[in-house]
DNA sequence: CTTATTTGTGAATAAATATTCACGTCATGA
DNA sequence: TCATGACGTGAATATTTATTCACAAATAAG
């Protein structure tokens, strides 16, 4: 509703820096920051390679606003969900959802996402790091409040909440994972129910062998 | 028991290599294979730049040399574990003290790990990528029939037996990654049961919240 | 239509770093 | 002790790639 807002002339060069940073993430997706040059960005985004210095100071700054929106986006959506007044069980399932989602929505954005948050994030210069990862442990701290919450509800079992909340979006993540090697083999739509069951109730065939 | 079956020269020449190899591993480890110098590899083993390339064709080689061995002692590791005659319920537990205390040991390794087996392997050129995440898979697929072999023996709920194994290693993962980035917080030998317990319990109070 | 201003261009430059190789140095065996 | 070959050295070279900037094209203003 609030196109037209800006002067031709700006949204103009907004579609323009657009361009450069989805043909950015494309290549930064497939072959990682250091195995991309410049060139070949500018190339792809059909600008001369000046052109992109215009737009962005140097080769990390393009790096770091892809990122960062990135990052901010998936911040925004799974606080949404953790944010919203239900059940404490209805939470946990919705998270497992609405990651699941995200990422199915495109694809090459979860590349780039398993670069910073797990691994190698180190590759790159500090500063950005350090950004992302914040964001990123602020969800596992909501998540286990969350969790928290649902101990002293009796929902869950008396364990460690933050250790509940590692444990689940370690679970998502390699559901996620396996799904990104092949696609075709690992539908994530029939993932999101298996992650849930199992994180809730576990593995074992009777609730007799537990610790607690 | 076999020391001494080699030559002098050859074992001093191996004890040399193993150096350069030692001081790569933890420069990749710290820094990401792009942000590390065949000159700064040369330095800190304290060898010219010319005898690195004596040992190693190129940076790539030894690079490679490097991950390769790191992940066919993983790899031989916990195949032994799994491949014990036990019960299965004491593989799956033998599988997750043994991985992590795999990485206890080397705490440098596991960055490597992280980098080849998650997100950004795909940096360095194809080739390598394939036949780690062979070794890799092949681990997952071991653990897979395991729980195969669990179902059929009704020690596990009649759950997919890949997903199950894939649950599994994440939630290993990511406990792995926690105490990565911060040791001190989140001791390693207290996170072995936990996960163990949540994996086979499951985080619920109550069993009738099964779905299956 | 002319001028001014903004924006796009890509050859040229700078910097980093992978790789080579002609030359010492040292150990071994006669 | 000397000759020989294996090994180590690091300055020099080759290559890659980030970054700049003088100029051209396009657009807006008068």
């Amino acid at each position: 509703m609030y196109y037209k807002k800006l002067p031709r002339r700006e949204r103009e060069r907004l579609r323009r820096r657009n361009e450069m940073l989805a043909a950015a993430l494309k290549l930064f997706s497939e072959k990682g920051y250091h195995n991309v040059s410049m060139h070949e960005i500018a190339q792809r985004a059909e600008f001369a390679i000046g052109t992109l210095y215009k737009f962005f100071r140097n080769k990390e700054d393009l790096y770091k606003t892809l990122v960062r929106s990135t990052a901010e986006e998936y911040h925004r959506i799974l606080k949404d969900v953790l944010d919203q007044e239900t059940n404490v069980l209805s939470s946990v399932k919705n998270y497992i959802a609405a990651k699941a989602e995200f990422f199915s929505d495109n694809f090459i954005t979860l590349r780039l996402y398993f670069a910073e948050t797990q691994g190698t994030s180190f590759n790159i210069k500090a500063g950005l790091d350090q950004d992302v990862r914040k964001l990123y442990n602020e969800i596992i701290e909501q998540l286990s409040s969350t969790f928290g919450k649902g101990v002293q509800e009796q929902v869950f079992r008396k364990l460690d909440p933050y250790y509940m909340a590692v444990a689940l979006d370690g679970i998502i993540n390699s559901f996620l994972l396996s799904w990104m090697e092949d696609p075709k083999r690992h539908l994530y739509k029939k993932g999101v129910p298996i992650i849930t069951d199992i994180f809730l109730s576990g593995v074992l065939i009777k609730g007799g062998n537990r610790t607690n």
